[in-house]
DNA sequence: CGCATAGTTTGATAATTGTCAAAGGATTAA
DNA sequence: TTAATCCTTTGACAATTATCAAACTATGCG
């Protein structure tokens, strides 16, 4: 059994964390480790819909970044989220992180399963809202 | 006075964010703007050290994924956090965040003040650790 | 040894991004 | 209108990155 190198917890940074959240395959791989605790890659790797190159490019960035703790048997690599040392460096972001990936899987447009809201009026157009203390100087 | 267009609080997406978040400069902003609630463009800019059409990049990134709102008003455009509607769309997700980023500001090596930690012996080599209710299958 | 399995590394490429510099609005002041 | 202020846009460029393909390493099996 052997580990490869990984961050200690003292040294993981907040900005290689999120960067390496802020990739949809990796999200994703993170969101199966959330469940599934442990996986070898080369199942996470099938249902990604990217090369085993991609994936294993993947796979370091999580692990470079502090995300993810890796270990060896035999031919296979275990792949594990390392969320009790993220909890101790940034206590309550990863389940942040988690519960808005969930958050974000809801369509928002049909969470309701009712009314295909017309969002895209707001998504492209000057938004009404906060007018507040202003310090406007005139009428 | 004038609004900028802005994504609508339920369009939102957690990946656009994450990656506007895990920036540097950009992070430093939001930083300011949780401690200052609004500033001028000009206020946030001066202190980044970027030049201000780089500033200005990373305003449009930040309110383009949602972090922030801006509105203006004469020649002056003034930045806030969208915290309300962060809290809606991701709850608990920005807290987390700035008490990261404030957890990562104190260095970890000479947060006691005290020891030089040899940290890097950690950043490089394999970690022991997790040898856990691993399948090994031998010896 | 020879062969298969599981991931990594290297090479190549296209896309994205952070940066500065200079020009371009938009607004206020005179 | 001209000038000044505040910020954005465009252009250029270097660095990073996501991706696939192919070669490579490491392990286990006979």
């Amino acid at each position: 059994m052997r580990l490869l190198p990984h961050p200690a917890t003292e040294t993981i940074q907040l900005t290689e964390v999120l960067r390496a959240l802020a990739d949809p395959v990796r999200m994703e791989i993170v969101l199966r480790l959330a469940v599934q605790k442990e996986q070898t890659c080369s199942n996470v790797g099938e249902e990604l819909g990217v090369h085993k190159s991609t994936a294993s490019h993947h796979y370091r960035t999580l692990r470079e970044a502090g995300v993810v703790m890796t270990r060896q048997v035999g031919r296979l690599k275990f792949m594990r989220l390392r969320r009790e040392d993220l909890d101790a460096r940034f206590p309550g972001l990863l389940d942040a992180v988690l519960a808005a990936a969930h958050a974000d899987d809801a369509a928002p447009a049909t969470a309701h399963g009712e009314d295909t809201v017309p969002v895209t009026a707001h998504a492209d157009e000057p938004v009404r809202a906060i007018p507040e203390g202003v310090p406007a100087h005139g009428g």
